[in-house]
DNA sequence: CGTTTTAATTATACGGTGTTTATTTATTTT
DNA sequence: AAAATAAATAAACACCGTATAATTAAAACG
């Protein structure tokens, strides 16, 4: 029957002490294995504690989402923030690079923020979907910035269909105005880059390929050149 | 103390009543809500039971795994073999169409292969390798038909690096002996492919996105036309 | 046909999980 | 100093996967 502990030997901060002990967690075993009592172990308290801070299970993996977009938005801006405004090619590759950077760097947050780890968890849209599109608003800013330099390669194909020009205007309207082709690439070089990290992360390249990265970097090389003109 | 139900009121086949069984579970409720006890309470046997068929949860996994493989890659086979062999791009937009339409109609077995959906489960890769190397096997030898027909154009900006050929070479030492191209745009068209279906399933794509069925065969589209010279 | 062996199923139990409730106690407020 | 508040705990509940031992139907054999 120990006694509830005096506040100067009590742990403070605890929701943050909380959310990155789970983190450690997750860093070793996987998002999967996220143990509320496991935590509340590692910190030497009882888990019922840390219902003081978070009301559910749910609400501390929300908190881990939001954390871990947080953590990827940084580490994209920062890429695209490290080169001269006018380098709108060399923008967009160094994006894609620290795209999979980071998710090679943390593919369990990687998982947790895209995949559906968890047991019985639905992430809160409401939550999680302003945070997903700080990720994606720095892609389509920078590819409206080279669509406004006027290095935006014409559509290979002809142009957008009507039914998805519709879509994206209406896209348009809630951000910046940015075109329907902007807009569209946005969601494909998404896809692309997304898909490789994917596979990469997951295992599920064949074993032949030796180097993912290699392979990543000229993929991404190609998808720049094919999206805008190269510049002086 | 009920005793061992007589052979007439058994159920037969309990194998396969299991995997049914848990593929409802599934459906239902998601690949991580999947619980060998509730499977036993649908059959109205007891957990334990399982254990004569399974030696583990994961083992039951397992099996799902191998199951959905099957059915991804029959899905995928029937597209392509849906049309002449002489129309190749008309069966690889068939096979990228199979594709997305197999992952949204079984969301949770997309997931259940390509994601890491269960808790401690890690796939015994030398089971699902030879089940996913199949659905990859399709697409690279539609791809490598067309080569053979001399219908793939030149890739947009230079070659593969020599490093990249490198690995891609002996990946072709393994399989037919495909070329390092048709190697390559196959990993980069299903990573396109799969980035589009796995962000649709996650509900990841803009809210805006209210018809991701147009996005997609846009997409495709325009990658068909892209890797293969228009036939006649 | 009776007996023995085998295999399938259940009952029980252990340690794990998220979560709820009531209780204790340190801190704050009055 | 007393009362109120807040934070932590202890205990309990209902799940989970899984191991073990007991039970019993079916099969094999003499």
């Amino acid at each position: 029957m120990s006694p509830r502990p005096r506040r100067d030997q009590q742990l403070t901060d605890l929701p943050v002490r909380i959310l990155s002990a789970a983190w450690e967690q997750i860093a070793q075993a996987g998002a999967a294995a996220l143990s509320l009592r496991a935590v509340a172990r590692q910190l030497g308290i009882t888990a019922p504690a840390i219902y003081n801070y978070y009301p559910d299970r749910d609400a501390l993996v929300t908190a881990l989402i939001v954390d871990a977009f947080h953590s990827f938005g940084d580490a994209l801006q920062a890429a695209v923030d490290g080169l001269p405004a006018v380098q709108h090619a060399r923008r967009l590759y160094a994006l894609g690079m620290a795209y999979r950077q980071w998710a090679i760097t943390y593919p369990e947050r990687y998982q947790l923020i895209f995949g559906t780890p968890i047991a019985g968890y639905v992430a809160p849209q409401e939550i999680t979907m302003p945070a997903a599109a700080r990720a994606l608003a720095i892609l389509s800013e920078t590819l409206a910035n080279a669509h406004a330099a006027g290095l935006l390669k014409p559509m290979p194909t002809g142009s957008i269909s009507p039914d998805l020009q519709a879509m994206f205007q209406v896209w348009a309207q809630a951000r910046g105005e940015a075109p329907s082709e902007v807009l569209y690439l946005t969601l494909v070089i998404w896809a692309q880059v997304h898909g490789l990290a994917v596979l990469e992360i997951g295992g599920q390249f064949p074993p032949f390929i030796s180097d993912p990265g290699a392979l990543y970097e000229r993929t991404l090389e190609m998808l720049v050149n094919q999206v805008l003109e190269v510049e002086a």
